[in-house]
DNA sequence: TTGTAAATAT
DNA sequence: TATATTTACA
């Protein structure tokens, strides 16, 4: 009787305790769940442990109600097994929180983080965040399944404290991994190519963050806008490139204004057998003419003003530049600031 | 370091 | 084929 009774005890005790490490596992599901496309694993493992101590919890076998039985120690071990692995994540975490808090977010983050409730938004780390911005497309990450099981290692062991390169060293490598698995484009072998950087809606806000806070995408330079950005892993030639595209973007008249067609080719005169916008004819300052044209499209305010219209844009371009003449400076895609830079030598 | 255009990947 | 990104070069 008594040892029944205290059997009880022993079982709402060991059920309160399990209750509880499921409340701990969903807290660090919900983190995980930021990384939902790169640790699918990981996400996996703590779903499948909650789910195991739910069933143990509403699922009383004989072995919970006889005692400590090896059911008992199994879940207390196991419990305490999976908890130490995720602890330490936790608290790295957090403790990590402050190390980059510097670095300068966006205002608000749009960026639906998979169901994040707003406490955790803010409690998510920056490191966290920056690691977030490097998301993968889906169509990638699911050839890559095998892989993110040694993702979830390089996290974790960043997480652990390899505070600095934490980002770059996963980045590394996946990097490395995809070259063993031959890069067949690759041009030889010998010429690694580079990890295909992609820039995710938080990342380009970000980069256009930095932009309106040095001046526009005409005064930025790419080693500015990187350095402001702060992001993990960065390099001067993924922000040269990225901004090479945003300007050829922003230049190019939108959709939006159909009507301004004609004024458009009026704002091209041709100066020396060179087409040459108006605005940088008779402006000095190239800046300047690019900052008109960003109070046109107004492309620090909104993203990409239009996706389709970049594609026409980029391959009109290249159509036209296939001629190689004076065409292709008439292109109103090309940078004012690079055409007085690169063209003024050839001018003379 | 920067800007541009070709090359390459997706 | 279109678009995005990397690379080469001035």
């Amino acid at each position: 009787m008594i040892n029944s009774l205290s059997n009880m005890k022993n079982y709402n005790e060991k059920r309160v305790r399990c209750c509880e490490y499921i409340k701990a596992l969903e807290e660090e599901r919900r983190k995980i769940n930021v990384f939902q496309r790169e640790l699918p694993l990981c996400l996996e493992l703590v779903t499948q442990a909650i789910e195991t101590y739910k069933k143990e919890i509403s699922e009383p076998t004989m072995e919970n109600l006889c005692g400590q039985s090896e059911c008992s120690e199994q879940t207390t071990g196991e419990c305490g097994g999976i908890l130490d692995l995720f602890r330490p994540i936790k608290h790295s975490s957090t403790s990590l929180e402050g190390e980059e808090e510097e670095v300068d977010v966006d205002d608000e983050h749009e960026s639906n983080e998979t169901g994040l409730d707003c406490d955790d938004k803010n409690m998510k780390s920056e490191w966290l965040k920056s690691v977030q911005l490097w998301n993968q497309p889906d169509s990638v990450l699911s050839n890559k399944l095998e892989r993110s099981q040694q993702e979830t290692e390089t996290v974790v062991e960043a997480i652990n404290g390899n505070d600095n390169g934490t980002t770059i060293s996963g980045r590394q490598k996946m990097e490395a991994e995809k070259d063993i698995s031959g890069g067949s484009g690759g041009s030889g072998g010998i010429g690694r190519r580079k990890h295909r950087r992609c820039w995710s809606h938080e990342l380009h806000r970000r980069f256009l963050n930095t932009l309106k806070q040095l001046g526009g995408p005409h005064v930025a330079t790419p080693k500015q806008i990187r350095e402001l950005m702060k992001v993990d892993g960065l390099t001067n030639d993924e922000v040269k490139s990225h901004l090479q595209k945003y300007r050829l973007h922003t230049r190019r008249p939108g959709q939006t204004i159909p009507n301004k067609r004609d004024s458009q080719t009026q704002h091209f005169v041709v100066v020396g057998g060179i087409w040459v916008p108006q605005a940088s004819h008779s402006t000095a300052n190239a800046a300047t003419a690019g900052e008109t044209t960003i109070g046109i499209y107004g492309p620090l305010q909104s993203e990409w003003p239009s996706q389709s219209n970049f594609g026409r844009t980029i391959s009109e371009e290249r159509s036209r530049c296939s001629n190689k003449g004076i065409i292709r400076c008439s292109s109103p895609a090309m940078s004012s600031s690079t055409r007085t830079k690169t063209k003024d030598p050839k001018l003379s």
